[in-house]
DNA sequence: AACTATTGTATCATTATGTTACAATAATAA
DNA sequence: TTATTATTGTAACATAATGATACAATAGTT
């Protein structure tokens, strides 16, 4: 092993992929009626950063970022949704893994692979909590659901990205029809109800919220759900896309 | 000169700018009730191309766009809007290029700047038709408005991108209030609404625009309209930012 | 069997949008 | 000068969408 490239196994060394491209992952999740963000930290360090990674010379754009989602998930398949390049100058900041690297004992070289300007597409995922197997990479050796409304300080500009993500979310949860992606199968309206006034951040009138889904004809009953509290049982209902 | 990079004086050879990414540019104008788009050619061959270019080393991505804008109009204040980034390895398409060196009379080396994968990131511009100077670039001697129901065609898949942001722009015109980019500073209410038409595809009833527009408090009265048909002399709008 | 919390939906109020109608008027032509 | 004409500005009503209140239904608890 070259002093040039120190300690590049186990984590991309550039070799097969576009050099100055990544692409980075806001992975949503939706438990406890609270929204989550799926997050990676190296231990040694104290920092946090998105799921990420880079595009391989013969794959397609999507397929990276495909890629990225489905290891840490361990879904295979993933709603994702591109929303936004990030190409500043300013989100330069090779400190982190400067940072890591110096954890790691290794002398950071200024030329190498993890240090140089990145331009990175953001997309985001929206998953089913429960099914998901938060997975670690090779460069960070932590990867859980954090709380989006209690996110820890994020390397260079992922506190951006987060940000963005959810306003796109936002801006597509009418138009798209997206939400469904983040319950399980059945799930009730009340269920469906929490995660529209979790995302927007505002609370809904049930009536109206009730007969706007139900107008839309995107949804069946499937069965009424035996229970939980000392009140009626609500029906569970399932996404059909027409 | 040598064989290795031949004729690169004159169009971009790759020196200071990232590889493998650039930005494509859909330039809308208006003009006679018609949407436009600027396009580039090369005269030699007959190969048709949106207006684009590469990113500095050193330079953030809008600003790339921004220049890309900016000289193909003539423009400084240009309203920019990044709508989708074309990662496939389906689109890398280098004939045309390769055809447009050969016709240039130099020999297509494989390895060429030119030649070699690139992702785009897609931007796109809304100008005031009355204030642009199309102008070439070196690569393309020839960049003039096209009428978006009828373009030639065009190389790689500059088509798909002038669709996804034609989407786009249909999709942000209500809730950004963007289409008065596309007009003079001063315009009559059927201006306005023809515009409307003409982007969403579709005829909009008079009265329920008028009202809706007014009532969105975006617009001032700054004058009567004494010109034109045999007929009551409308109003001229301003756009105000609130 | 009464109580409690929540669900499902009916009902009405309000707002937004679709549609028709018509007076106002700037140029043209009688 | 005065009708004519095409278009503008807006009132007025019809319909649809959304906001808000009310209440019966009911699964569990007491």
């Amino acid at each position: 092993m070259s002093k040039q490239q120190p300690s590049t196994e186990g984590h991309p060394a550039g070799e097969g992929f576009i050099p100055h491209l990544a692409v980075d992952a806001v992975i949503f999740g939706f438990h406890d009626k609270q929204l989550k963000v799926l997050l990676m930290q190296y231990s040694r360090t104290h920092l946090y950063a998105l799921p990420g990674g880079f595009i391989r010379q013969n794959e397609n754009l999507d397929a990276a970022a495909k890629r990225v989602a489905s290891e840490r998930t361990g879904l295979t398949d993933i709603f994702l949704e591109q929303f936004h390049v990030f190409g500043d100058l300013a989100r330069h900041d090779p400190s982190p893994f400067a940072s890591f690297m110096t954890a790691n004992g290794d002398e950071p070289d200024a030329g190498h692979w993890l240090l140089q300007r990145f331009i990175t597409v953001g997309y985001f995922a929206l998953v089913d909590f429960t099914q998901v197997t938060p997975t670690p990479d090779k460069i960070f050796d932590s990867c859980d659901w954090y709380d989006l409304n209690a996110l820890p300080p994020l390397i260079q500009d992922h506190t951006a990205i987060v940000n963005k993500a959810l306003q796109s979310l936002r801006i597509m949860l009418d138009d798209k029809l997206i939400g469904f992606n983040l319950l399980p199968v059945d799930f009730t309206m009340g269920d469906l109800q929490s995660l529209y006034e979790t995302i927007l951040g505002k609370s809904l009138l049930r009536p109206a919220f009730q007969r706007k889904m139900l107008s839309l004809g995107i949804l069946v009953r499937v069965a009424k759900k035996y229970s939980g509290g000392a009140h009626k049982a609500p029906y569970l209902y399932r996404f059909v896309s027409k």
